[in-house]
DNA sequence: TTAATATGACCGACCAGTCGGTCATATTAG
DNA sequence: CTAATATGACCGACTGGTCGGTCATATTAA
């Protein structure tokens, strides 16, 4: 019955994909593995052929998200030199990736952050990336910022802790826009929060 | 002909305690009803007497933080007179908050998000209820604003919209401090980015 | 006073259902 | 044929909530 399926690394991806379908109607929490393998269209049995267990479909799934948006972030960063503009494009980008990309997500991405959060428990792994991925949009940001500071664009500001502001307002934001999603546009808040951020960097006079 | 004397508020309230002590260990998804009564020293049948649900209890562990920060924010409002005072000290009494009284019960208040957001679930009424607590927080913050727009303490901003700023700002950081402690402290972080924003929204120069 | 009785707080064994993961078997490929 | 792979029935661990029975104590009758 099972057909000519040859590529692992493709059957392995389908069932991933598959898992963040379930994800995302569901949640992390919810998501039954019967679920998955009936969306994959495979027996549950075969899931455990290419992931260890539920655990690591949920690592994998956070990999992803991570990981596509860096793709995105390190193009704007490459295309893009003057600071003030990566960084406003950088959160423009942020933003817009969260409204779009990750609206069907809303569920896995809070999975995430619980999740991401209990470092005690045995998914210490998921704290562990989470920490990473946010320790890498900060460096990312602060390395912007630095740059800024140095060609005189940004006022001497602490590179670190504005890059951490940044991302506390966008996540922020993000959070009392799922909550009640009537309130503001998320692209639209972020915008006018990144503006007046921008403008309080920047140098005015250059003389 | 009530026979045992017992004061039934009491004991509710104990169990909520010993509950809230259990949700702070474990998170609300980890936390067994046979936790909750051993930690209460009584049966487990006993927990149904005074709670329909476990649910319930979640419910009312979140009305207590809220009303709990409620009380302490009410007394600001009312003592201090000047809108900038009054915002720096909100944004400082929430900080301190979660850095202190709520540091135990992170997993709990993760909890509370992660639920929050699964509004099409049986618990919807968590979703409602931090709902109604963002909004409430909103409308005391823009409330602050307005009032300081209005004896020309401020500038002329949008009083919602900078309020939704500020709980993002300090939600934000709260998060990235929670996985990652060492970077900031909560409360200097805090701090700093309020005084970013209040010098940014305070009028230089009358006249 | 005290014994009989009524009350409802309290209990925990139990139920019914769930779900992650395993493994004996089936299917296919070579 | 043998090895590799796929499968889903099955297992065992777990849990929220229930229910019939117990018993401490208030009430009452004598």
């Amino acid at each position: 019955m099972a057909p000519k399926i040859v590529n692992r690394q493709e059957k392995r991806r389908s069932i991933l994909m598959a898992a963040m379908k379930v994800f995302a109607e569901k949640g992390f929490t919810k998501a039954r593995m019967a679920d998955i393998a009936e969306t994959a269209g495979v027996g549950k049995g075969t899931i455990y052929e290419y992931f260890a267990s539920r655990e690591e479909l949920f690592k994998e799934t956070f990999l992803f998200f991570f990981e596509d948006f860096k793709k995105k972030s390190d193009y704007i960063i490459r295309e893009v030199h003057s600071p003030a503009e990566q960084l406003s494009m950088y959160i423009k980008e942020l933003s817009q990736t969260l409204r779009e990309t990750h609206k069907d997500f809303l569920p896995v991405i809070m999975d995430f952050w619980a999740e991401g959060v209990r470092n005690r428990n045995k998914m210490a792994s998921i704290h562990k990336l989470m920490k990473e991925a946010y320790t890498d949009f900060r460096h990312t940001l602060s390395g912007i910022i630095s740059n800024g500071i140095a060609n005189g664009e940004f006022e001497e500001i602490d590179p670190s802790l504005s890059a951490s502001a940044i991302m506390a307002a966008v996540d922020g934001l993000f959070l009392q826009w799922v909550i009640d999603p009537q309130i503001f546009d998320l692209c639209m808040a972020v915008e006018e929060v990144a503006d007046f951020f921008l403008k309080g960097i920047l140098k005015r006079d250059r003389i």
